[in-house]
DNA sequence: CAGTATCCTGAACGATACTG
DNA sequence: CAGTATCGTTCAGGATACTG
């Protein structure tokens, strides 16, 4: 797994270069803070386990069977991240066949609560998205049409 | 460009399948909004250029300065695919050379507002952010080093 | 049960060259 | 100026097999 470590650390080719005084530091530099938190939560899988843990601690099997979607290994990669970033609590108990719990730390409710109003936004606004993607499909589809008929 | 008019539609493979009555249907489903939504704006350009916007009107070639680790053609996806989904508006002016600006929409603007939320909690967090990885990675560190000296 | 370890594929992205 | 077209690389993530 070095893709686990690598994910976070190995991000500086510093590419995005802004410099000067700017009121928006936090999202012209390339190390941003809120682009690695986006980056965390928008992955494939964060925002699920997010999610589910919220209600109640779950096991590794559980969660597994929540998602169903999601191969083992992604699942490992992805509590492992959250865990690093303090977000979930990671308990093994000392058992067999072992059992391991998995739940939100209070930093990883607080972000729950945040994330709940972009899902009120989308909520809110999802029919006027997909509406402007129809719109703009049909435009993209009729200027094709018109180019190459 | 196919990749840009495929990022969207392209993505039912079905893989996530909860299926039974859920309280949590925004985020068990694969084709869910709010992580369609998540991954617009999480991408690596996306962000940056509804900030850049949220100020003042920029032509292509403003935002690439802007930008300036941007490549054009992810630049020009990018642009797409936030017009695509209404959130920013591209107008063409018939001149000579060609002048085209690109200003966040209304819904462009909510947006931007929604997602402050989630910079404010970045900011307010990222001290204990930083501090559970410096903790995670010293406690691996250690590990590793107990197993294989 | 709860993982690791490998291998492999597709697609996201950058670099480059060309155009209305 | 503001793109489009093509090519090559990288890498996230799935499939599979193996362990404490």
């Amino acid at each position: 797994m070095e893709e686990g470590t690598s994910k976070s650390p190995s991000k500086r080719p510093s590419t995005v270069n802004h410099g000067d005084a700017d009121p928006f530091q936090w999202d012209t530099r390339e190390d941003c803070q809120v682009r690695q938190i986006l980056d965390r939560i928008a992955d494939k899988w964060s925002l699920l386990v997010i999610a589910l843990l919220e209600n109640r601690r779950l096991r590794f099997t559980e969660l597994r069977r929540e998602i169903d979607g999601v191969s083992q290994r992604m699942l490992t990669v992805t509590l492992r991240s959250l865990e690093r970033d303090g977000l979930v609590k990671r308990t093994v108990h000392p058992v067999v066949p072992p059992r391991v719990e998995y739940e939100l730390t209070s930093l990883g409710r607080t972000l729950h609560a945040t994330v709940q109003s972009l899902v009120t936004w989308t909520e809110k606004h999802q029919g006027e998205i997909a509406a402007a993607r129809a719109a703009y499909d049909s435009r993209t589809a009729d200027a094709a049409e018109a180019t190459a008929p």
